[in-house]
DNA sequence: CCGGTTCTGGTCGATTGGACCATAACTTGC
DNA sequence: GCAAGTTATGGTCCAATCGACCAGAACCGG
C-alpha cells in the first residue's frame, strides 16, 4: 500500500504528512544494431559529478505525468524519435548515494530503435554516441552514477525478452529480410544460428512476420535477393526462436 | 542520466536544485501457496483514502537504505520473516492521482513465501489476511490504489520467472516431495502436468533439487511414499519445467 | 486381505531442433 | 557473356524431447 495507516507496527516517525523527499528521474537505455552489433546511446557529461564520464541519457518525472510519458518525452528530446518501437519499464534504481547531490530514484527503461540516422540527428552530435554495447559494459568505458549496472540490467532483459516476445522486430526497419532479423538473434545472445532453420521456425509461427510481395536488393558482394517482411503481431509468451543453451541438460548455462 | 545538465536542450525552468518532490515507496507482493492455490496476502485499509478496501502492504523508503533493503525491512514487519525465499523486483508505478494525496512513486517487489502460519502470525490478523489470488482479480475483492494492476503484474511475472528460474521451490518448504513441486506450477500456469513426465523433467536437471535421504509420509488418503528433496541451486536462465502451451504453432497463446 | 490412492519407472509415437546438402538467383571480375 | 563467389531458400535426416499412457510398488482404510 501507499502509506502505513493500516498497520498497528508503523513506527510513529514515518507519518505521512512528513514523508522522505526524492527526486524521481526516467533514465533510458537506447539500443540499436548498428554494424551487426549491438549499441547503446550514451551522452558525455559536461558538470560534475562525474564529469566527462559517458551517462545514459534521462530526466526528471514530472507531477503531471505517468512514468511512462515521462520515458516517452525524454526519448523524443533526447533522439527527436516520436514512437519508439519499444519503450520497455525494466527496473528501479534508488541506492542511497547513486547520487552524491541528492536522494534520486530513477526508473529505467529499455528503448529499441531501427533508425540509427535520426537517433545522432536528434541530439547534440558533439555530446551523444552510438557506442557497442561490449566496450560499456568491459570496462573500456566509464559510465557515470550506477549506469553500468543498468545497461547490464537492460542488455539481460532485451535477452530474455528476445525469446519471450517479438522484440527483434523492433530492431530492423519496416521492411526487413529475414537475415536481418537473423542478425538481431546472433548479435544479442552471441550465438550463430543456421538461416535455413531460422527461416523455417520464423514461418512457421502464425503471423509473426508477413510476407510483402517485394524483394530487397542484394548487398555489393551479390546473393540471391531475399524476400521482404513486414512485422506482424507480437506475442506475450513464447516467440518463434529460443536460445540455443537454455535447453539441454543445464551444463552450460547455470 | 540522473540530472539533464548536459543536454544542450534541456528547459530552464528544471534546475536539479528545484526538482519536483515525490514520495517514494516499496509495495510488496507476497505470494504463498495454500490448498494448491495461489494466494496473496492482504491488508484492510482502515482510513482514508480507500478506506475498508484492501491493499497490497507497503511502506516509505528511507533515503539511507537500498530499495531492495527497504523492501526486506517491510516484508519482516509485515509477516514477521527475516529471510524471505524470493524477494524480487518487478514494477514501478507513478501514474499521477494513484495518491490522491500527493505525488508518490511505488516500486514493488514479489516475495514468495513458503510458512503460511508465521505469515498470519505475523501481523495483525484483523487487518490482513490471505486472499485466494483468483478473487482478488476477479473483481470480487476491490483493491485500493491501482493495486489491482500491481497485482495482475506480479502474477504475471511469476508466471514467467516460473519458467525461467527455480523460483517453484520457493513457495514449497524446506523439504518437499516432488508432487507439491507439481503443484505450484500446475496452481500458477492454471494447467495439469503428468506426475511421471514432471519428474523426469526435473530429476534430469543436474542440481536444482536434491534427493535427501528420507521420505515423506502419507497423508490420509494412502499411496506410496514419496520421496523427500531439498533445493539446489537456481537457474538464471531455463528452468527444468516449461509452460505447456508456450511451445506449439501458438494459436492457443497469443 | 482387498480395493483405492499415490509414487515411480517404462514404453512409444509425434514433434521438434539442429546439422548438412542442394538448388536458385544474384553479384563481380575477366 | 561466362566463370566463380555469395546469399537465399527449400529438402533431408538423425537425435533429442514432449506428452500420453501403462504397469508395478508401496502405502492407506476398512
Amino acid at each position: 500500500m501507499t502509506t502505513k495507516t493500516t498497520d498497528p507496527g508503523v513506527p510513529p516517525q514515518y507519518d505521512p504528512s512528513r514523508f522522505p523527499a526524492f527526486a524521481v528521474t526516467v533514465d533510458m537505455v537506447i539500443l540499436t544494431m548498428s554494424d551487426s552489433r549491438l549499441h547503446v546511446l550514451l551522452v558525455r557529461r559536461g558538470v560534475a559529478p562525474f564529469k566527462g564520464m559517458w551517462a545514459i541519457p534521462g530526466g526528471f518525472k514530472r507531477p503531471t505525468e505517468s512514468l511512462y510519458e515521462a520515458a516517452k518525452r525524454e526519448l523524443a528530446q533526447e533522439t527527436g524519435v516520436d514512437s519508439a518501437s519499444l519503450l520497455t519499464q525494466f527496473g528501479a534504481y534508488g541506492n542511497p548515494g547513486r547520487d552524491p547531490r541528492m536522494n534520486v530514484v530513477t526508473v529505467a527503461y529499455l528503448a529499441v530503435l531501427r533508425d540509427v540516422g535520426s537517433v545522432a540527428a536528434g541530439t547534440d552530435a558533439a555530446a551523444a554516441a552510438l557506442l557497442p554495447v561490449s566496450e560499456a559494459l568491459n570496462g573500456k568505458l566509464e559510465l557515470a552514477f550506477d549506469h553500468a549496472q543498468i545497461l547490464r540490467d537492460a542488455v539481460e532483459r532485451v535477452r530474455i525478452d528476445l525469446e519471450l516476445t517479438g522484440i527483434a522486430t523492433a530492431f530492423v526497419g519496416p521492411a526487413f529480410t529475414l537475415a536481418e532479423l537473423r542478425v538481431v538473434y546472433e548479435a544479442v545472445w552471441g550465438v550463430h544460428l543456421d538461416g535455413a532453420n531460422f527461416r523455417r521456425s520464423v514461418v512457421a509461427q502464425d503471423g509473426w512476420v508477413i510476407p510483402t510481395g517485394h524483394r530487397a536488393k542484394p548487398g555489393s558482394t551479390g546473393g540471391k535477393p531475399a524476400e521482404l517482411y513486414r512485422a506482424g503481431r507480437m506475442w506475450r509468451r513464447g516467440g518463434p526462436i529460443r536460445h540455443p543453451q537454455s535447453r539441454d541438460t543445464g551444463t552450460g548455462n547455470q
